[in-house]
DNA sequence: GGCTCGTATGAATCCACAGACGCGC
DNA sequence: ATGCGCGTCTGTGGATTCATACGAG
């Protein structure tokens, strides 16, 4: 099961989907993800190699495979030693230079080498004609750059960058960002003349990759520019999904836990990351995940997401919290350029938007069990209502008719 | 501004039944 | 500890009903 692509059924799938619930390979995530704006925000990450149907979110370096939670944690008990690394998350369509750099374990790893998901990297069928420059001249491990997509960043982007960057480290400072127990991390902007935003930072960088934040203002306009001024109006419990990921977290437990999880400072968009699709289902004892993706997506059409740390997924699953609860003030409230209200002329323009995305947004179900939706598809109904194996139907999803 | 009415939208409900699940033996 | 039988629970899709929101008059 789920060995396959779901979508060209031939090569070995590699991703996975969770806003497709789909196992794809890297041509077909690529040429799937790459149809529309919407789609490109899907979150993929590598699929568990173990039951090669969930999204894994550990890669264990003793065992040298990704793992989902479900099977990281039965095949690692609690007292397991081995040692584990967290699975990036991504969207937009990342180059094959990119994926190796956002997975850069399989590169690290000799075992990976000729593996399927390297082939796969390797044989991406899509050209990359926007191949980018995405390691450091030095190539400093830690340390990426992800230029935009259509062009470098402009000044102005760079300027917003190094905002957030003064912003981003002043809370961190202030233990406002998950994983901030590094108090004495530091964070320091240095742009580049090519217009490529670097950053370099300490200790916590490995787990934490800030600078991959995108800054797109666009998106941020869009998001809370109306919201600021009327967040009850405007957002509603789906809205939140639609535009924070599949959070079961009505906006008030969002309010209530800080607009942290789902705020955006600068258009830096959170969201889950990468748990698997078990935790998706039985998210109703965990209100919020932990891990945090920071999305890029504006400029660079491509985002790139890190837990926040090694098994941090699980250590607050049964909380009923996110540990961001204890986050102090919405970064929205923040002081800066980026937190302010967005101006007037500008808020029409974004709540039209907003609302032609919730127009276009999907609400995908997720069919836990394919034998039941099976039979569910073909048994008859009477005015939709199921009815017992041979009474009168008026309606047969085989002959898409009536009593046929 | 407040009220009523019509329209639009989304959530909840119902149905049968295979399979999952728990429990006792 | 394991396996078996039995009863209960779950989840699946389409149509319908109900609740809510919104605009017009």
């Amino acid at each position: 099961m789920g060995y396959r692509c779901d979508f060209c059924g031939e090569q070995r799938s590699i991703v996975y989907c969770r806003s497709d619930a789909a196992s794809l390979c890297l041509s077909c995530d690529r040429n799937v993800h790459s149809a529309n704006a919407l789609s490109k925000r899907h979150s993929r990450t590598l699929v568990c190699e173990r039951c090669n149907s969930q999204p894994a979110s550990v890669r264990c370096m003793e065992e040298r495979v990704s793992l989902c939670h479900n099977c990281d944690w039965a095949g690692h008990s609690s007292s397991s030693t081995h040692k584990k690394q967290s699975v990036n998350c991504y969207s937009g369509c990342p180059s094959s230079a990119e994926l190796s750099h956002i997975w850069s374990f399989l590169l690290d790893d000799p075992s990976a080498e000729g593996s399927a998901c390297k082939q796969g990297m390797d044989s991406m069928s899509i050209t990359d004609n926007k191949l980018r420059d995405c390691q450091d001249n030095d190539g400093s491990k830690g340390v990426v750059t992800l230029p935009s997509e259509t062009s470098n960043l402009s000044n102005v982007d760079m300027d917003k960058e190094a905002d957030w960057m003064e912003l981003s480290a002043s809370m961190q400072n202030a233990g406002l960002l998950a994983g901030s127990t590094h108090s004495a991390m530091r964070k320091v902007y240095v742009p580049r003349e090519e217009g490529i935003a670097e950053c370099k930072d300490t200790e916590f960088y490995d787990n934490f990759n800030v600078d991959e934040i995108d800054l797109g203002i666009e998106n941020y306009d869009e998001l809370f520019g109306a919201a600021l001024d009327n967040p009850d109006r405007l957002f509603d419990n789906e809205d939140i999904d639609g535009l924070f990921g599949p959070h079961d977290m009505s906006f008030s437990d969002c309010q209530a836990a800080h607009p942290t999880e789902g705020s955006a400072v600068g258009g830096i968009k959170m969201q889950p990351a990468c748990s698997n699709a078990a935790s998706a289902d039985s998210v109703v004892s965990c209100k919020t995940e932990p891990n945090i993706c920071f999305m890029r997506q504006a400029h660079s059409g491509f985002s790139f997401s890190r837990l926040t740390g090694e098994s941090s997924g699980v250590d607050y699953q049964d909380c009923g919290a996110s540990p961001m609860l204890n986050m102090g003030d919405p970064p929205w409230g923040l002081p800066g350029p980026e937190s302010a209200m967005p101006p007037s002329s500008s808020r029409s323009d974004a709540v039209m938007r907003y609302k032609e995305k919730k127009k276009t947004r999907k609400f995908e179900k997720k069919v836990r069990y394919e034998t039941r939706k099976a039979r569910a598809d073909v048994r008859r109904r009477v005015k939709g209502r199921f009815i017992k194996a041979g009474d009168a139907y008026d309606y047969d999803p085989l002959c898409k008719s009536r009593s046929c």
